[in-house]
DNA sequence: GACCAGGCACATC
DNA sequence: GATGTGCATGGT
């Protein structure tokens, strides 16, 4: 009988690997954790260059700061964020959270990360336009809380090894994360950066490519 | 020109 | 609860 090997020997396995692999990654890639934010945002489907020139436009306009967002024109805004694609869209996300921020926290980041994680979470899903991941991916690079973001890429590839379905929900996925790592902020920051970058550079285009960090991990 | 990218909301069944 | 669709640019 072939013996099993355990879940948390894999997951903590594949974190080796790819540390091994791209080394560390610094993430998130800004400077504030306002530009987080609104990183997180902005990325949701697009990729991270069309993200980067939107952000280096609000930069120009001199636009990247709290009361200038609550305060500009949404249809302005978009123009600015034309480059992440959405923008009509991602423009009205932007000022859901500013203005939640506002109302909620008298637009002070401070406040808001200090608020218990739990409610702060729930707070931050109840905005029109931040699902799951984008709210995790605030929570963690912006507020250094331990939470793991699971995205399209950490379904692909932790399902091609059978430690997930890729079907399963959003907060089973990260359970299953979660039950298997330490509960650390350094080590969920540098892991999901990690996914991303194999996804980004493997994923799609070669599944089985021997130059895959991954390549003899076991299959359960 | 087709396909994809660090999602999410909403309609419909 | 599952499934389909709209949102949109820029790179390959």
């Amino acid at each position: 009988m072939k013996k099993r090997i355990r879940a948390d020997k894999i997951f903590r396995e594949i974190y080796v690997r790819l540390y091994k692999f791209y080394g560390p990654r610094f993430w998130w890639p800004a400077k504030t954790r306002l530009e987080v934010i609104i990183g997180a945002i902005l990325t949701q489907n697009t990729s991270w260059k069309n993200v980067e020139k939107a952000i280096k436009n609000l930069k120009k306009h001199k636009v990247l700061a709290k009361e200038k967002l609550l305060n500009i024109d949404p249809v302005e805004l978009a123009e600015l964020i034309k480059s992440s694609g959405y923008y009509n869209i991602k423009s009205g996300r932007l000022k859901n959270f500013i203005t939640f921020l506002f109302e909620k926290y008298e637009g002070s980041l401070d406040k808001m990360f200090k608020e218990d994680f739990g409610i702060l979470r729930n707070n931050l899903l109840a905005i029109k336009g931040l699902g799951e991941e984008t709210v995790d991916s605030i929570l963690l690079y912006a507020g250094q809380k331990a939470v793991f973001v699971i995205d399209a890429y950490t379904r692909r590839i932790f399902s091609r090894h059978r430690l997930i379905h890729e079907c399963d929900s959003y907060q089973d996925i990260q359970n299953k994360f979660v039950r298997n790592l330490k509960s650390d902020v350094t080590l969920f920051n540098e892991y999901h950066a990690l996914i991303v970058e194999l996804g980004k550079n493997l994923c799609r285009k070669e599944p089985n490519c021997n130059a895959c960090p991954l390549k003899d991990i076991p299959r359960r």
